[in-house]
Order: structure tokens, then sequence, then C-alpha cells
RNA sequence: GCGGGUGUAGCUCAUCUGGUUAGAGCGCCGGGUUGUGGUUCCGGAGGUAGUGGGUUCGAUCCCCAUCACUCGCCCCA
């Protein structure tokens, strides 16, 4: 029986053309967010148990994250997501961060299910918060960035959609204006989190089961695809208001593909109030590549004072389907810049140039193998390298090498400086 | 956790309703005379058909189990 080759279910193996992906990916991500003064942080992949049992549900906890016991008898989980563990850093820190603090990490997060189509079991995602911000222009700057992101891939605003919902506006509609029972709000906000999954006559089938005689009323309320068709006596609703107000500003500074939808719900329960996803349009592609909202509440539970929070992840897994699906992605050069073909027995008194190359800025790999000089081309060509650098005999003598560009088959002789100098362009 | 699909060479796939030594393209390796790749020509290696069991005179093909991959459901960080 022989080993298996392969990297563990729902986990990836980067090799050095993946890494480049994944390196490009992250530096557009670190690119932008530092941009609007956000800080990287990181912390431990391993968590105790009860830093997630405080505040998600049983299910996920129990059934979607890896756990186990250490050998000191303490329960631990690998981290599922990042919210819980940033909000542990700011409450341990609570008294001499500096607000609002912008912080942001590309943490890797477990969870045990089924691997699907923008899901695996290991992910990247980038994790953006901003704590200590009570009003709307945070949430604004989390869908500012979000968009831009998007942008700075090249991504067009007609492959996006942004959407907002708030939870307190779901909040007040449902328990205040229909007098829904709590419990029936829990419930109906899980049935039209999956309405759009839902074949039509079932989900109007489970909402009547639910509301009752409510239900042509709140259907009615569903189908309002834009803020200001709300009935006159929510619009004075302040969540009303600030949605009207983050819309309306969006619009103000040039991002015109976020709407209201009423629908949108997000899974978490920490979320206090407005909530927004970015979806990837593409038919290919149907889900949300990142989302976010406030959570008011979540520093608090570490016993402090509590912490005006709002803040967005986005998986690189669905990102990287978005890239792929409008050809975002560039053809990434690898690190090297050069292979020397080393021929002869020079290897020892190349080393010179090469030293004087590196000092330079420029990556080199030496082909120490001693083969012959078509081999070691086509090693340096299959590894993706652009250039060739010849070193052998005659070139020593002369101080003057055979640069030779592989892409486009054309060599010059140049000195050492001559070919830093025709490399760094 | 539940359901569908797939599993043949490194990769992409053939093997026509079970029938003798399982094929192709690409890739890989070697060569076309000694210091310049990608084209072309010649030659070569490589598969116990995911694994285990069953049916059959005979299984890559049918059945069961198992593993992996994949799509969807549940759930969604």
């Amino acid at each position: 029986m022989s080993l298996s080759t392969q990297p563990y279910k729902g986990a990836r193996d980067f090799y050095p053309e993946d890494k480049r992906i994944q390196k490009y990916m992250f530096a557009v991500l670190r690119r932008v967010v530092e941009k609007y003064g956000y800080q990287e942080y990181d912390a431990p992949i391993l968590e105790p148990l009860d830093l997630y049992t405080a505040k998600s549900g049983e299910e996920i906890v129990n059934e979607q994250t890896y756990q186990f016991e250490d050998r000191g008898g303490r329960q631990v989980v690998i981290r599922p997501e990042m919210t819980p563990t940033v909000s542990r850093m700011v409450a341990g820190k609570r008294q001499e961060l500096a607000y609002p603090a912008r912080w942001y990490s590309i943490p890797n997060l477990w969870r045990y299910e089924r691997p699907q189509r923008g899901r695996l079991r290991e992910h990247w995602q980038l994790n953006v918060d901003v704590f200590g911000i009570d009003n709307v222009s945070a949430e604004l700057e989390m869908i500012q960035i979000a968009d831009s992101i998007l942008k700075e891939y090249g991504a067009v605003t007609d492959t996006y959609q942004i959407r907002l919902n708030s939870r307190k506006l779901v909040d007040s509609v449902l328990s205040g204006y229909f007098k829904l029972d709590k419990r029936v709000v829990r419930d109906l906000v899980k049935l039209i989190d999956r309405m759009n999954k839902l074949p039509a006559d079932k989900f109007k089938q489970q909402l009547k089961d639910l509301v009752g005689t409510n239900a042509p009323q709140i259907t009615k309320l569903l189908q309002i695809s834009d803020i200001t068709e709300l009935p006159e006596e929510l619009k004075e609703l302040s969540s009303v208001k600030e949605l009207v107000n983050v819309l309306d500003s969006l619009q103000k500074i040039g991002i015109d593909n976020a709407v209201f939808d009423i629908s949108l719900m997000r899974g978490f329960d920490y979320y206090t109030d407005i909530v927004f996803e970015v979806f990837d349009t593409s038919p290919t592609n149907n889900r949300s590549m990142f989302g976010g909202g406030r959570f008011d509440g979540l520093v608090g539970l570490f016993g402090v004072e509590p912490i005006p929070t709002v803040g967005f992840g986005m998986g690189d897994v669905t990102l990287q389907n978005f890239l792929e699906t409008n050809k975002l992605l560039p053809d990434i050069a690898p690190e090297t810049d050069v292979a020397v073909c080393v021929i002869g027995d020079n290897y020892i008194r190349a080393q010179e140039v090469v030293s004087e190359l590196r000092d330079s800025g420029v990556n080199v790999s030496v082909d120490s193998t001693g083969r012959k000089i078509d081999k070691q081309i086509k090693n340096a060509d299959k590894q993706g390298l652009k250039y060739v650098i010849f070193i052998g005999d005659s070139e020593l003598e002369q101080k003057k090498y055979g640069l030779k560009d592989l892409t486009t088959g054309t060599s010059q002789v140049l000195s050492v400086q001559q070919i830093i100098k025709a490399l760094s362009k």
C-alpha cells in the first residue's frame, strides 16, 4: 500500500504556480486595505472552545469545527472564523488602543463540512474591522473598501452587486409592525434567508404556515426592490433612515451597484444593525463573495464595555472563482528573474558574477548540473523564467555574458552592469 | 449529516451491447556528432483500469462495499 499524494480533503496544496496566484491576490488585498489606513494583525490558529460557544449557534460549533482535547485537557478549536479572535484581542487591550482602530488580517480558517464549489475546509479570509465608530460612516467605509478591492483587480461593476439590509429594520418590521412572536421572527428570518433557494410555491406554503394571515403583506414587503417603496410609516424608523443615508452616500461616492435587499439576513446572530454582502453576479458563481455588518455586542462579551464594531470578511476561494470567471488573473511571473547556464566546469568561477547580480537585487538560480546547454535552457523555460545568462570559458575571459530573452528568443552579449540594467526595467 | 455524477498512463480522454498482448493526443525520457530551448523528425519508458469483494467460462464494462474527486442539499464563518 502506497501513501497518497493528495492533500487532505477540502484543503489545497499550493505548488509554486498556485502560490504565486495567492501571493498576487493577497498583495492586492493588503495594498487596498492599507491604503485605507488599516493595520495588519495575526493570532494563533487554535482557540479555546468556549470562545465560540459563547456567541455562535451550538450546531455550528459542534458539527462544523475541528475540535480536540489537548494534552492538558483543554478543549481546543481550530479557528473557523476570525471575528471572535479579533474581538478577544481588542477586548484584551481595550483601555490602551487608539480609536477608531482599523485592523485587518488574512488568516486561514477551518470548518468541518463537505467541500463544494466555492467552499472548502480550509480557506483564507480577509478580515477587515473598524472598532469605535458608532455612525454609518463605518459601514460606508467597509463597502467602499470592498468595492475598491474588486476594482483594483480590474472588475467592472456589472460583474458584482452590493446588497444591503438592516437587522434592526427587519426586527422592527416583524416584531413591531406585524407584532409577530419572537420565536416566529427567528424562524421567519431563517426562511427569508432561504427564499431564493426554495421553489416559489414551497416558500409560499412555509410562509403561510408560519405567519398565517400576515403572509400576503409580508410577501408584498419582500418584493420591494427599492427602499423608497417601503410603507410610509416604516420610513420614519431610524434604521430605515440610516440605510437610506448609506445608499445615498454610496451613490455620491460613485458606487452605483449597491441595492437594498430586505431578504438579506446573513447567518450569524451577532450582527446588530446594517448588514451587507457582495454577490458575484455570474451564473456559475451564484454566491456571496463577501459579507459583513455591524456587531456592536461582541467585544462586550469579554466583560468590558462594548465597542461599536463594523467589519467584513472575504474568502479566497470565492474570490478566486470570481477572478477566474472574469479573466482577471494576470500571468504571474515566478520569483526568479534569471537562470544562469554554467557551461563547462565553471560553477565556482561563475559565483563572482552571480553574487554581483544578487547584490543588485536580481533573483538568480544557477544550474549546477553540468548538463548540456539545451537542457539547461529548456529547464529554465519550463520554470517560466524569462531570462537565461550563459557563463563559460570565453565569457569569463572577456567579462561579457550572453543574456537571452526566452520569450523573444533574442540574445545580447553584455557586461554584468549592462545585464543588471537590462533586467531592472 | 443527506442525495446525484465520476474514478482507465503524469494530464485530457478512447476501449462500440462483458470476449484473446487496454489505445490516442499532450507531457516525460533518449537521439538527430561535440556551447543556445520553444518548430520538426526518429526512438523509448510508463497502466495489477481507485481499492476490496461478488456474479460469470471470462469483468475496465454488471452487482455490493469502501475510498477519493465533483455537483447539489443542510448550514454558512
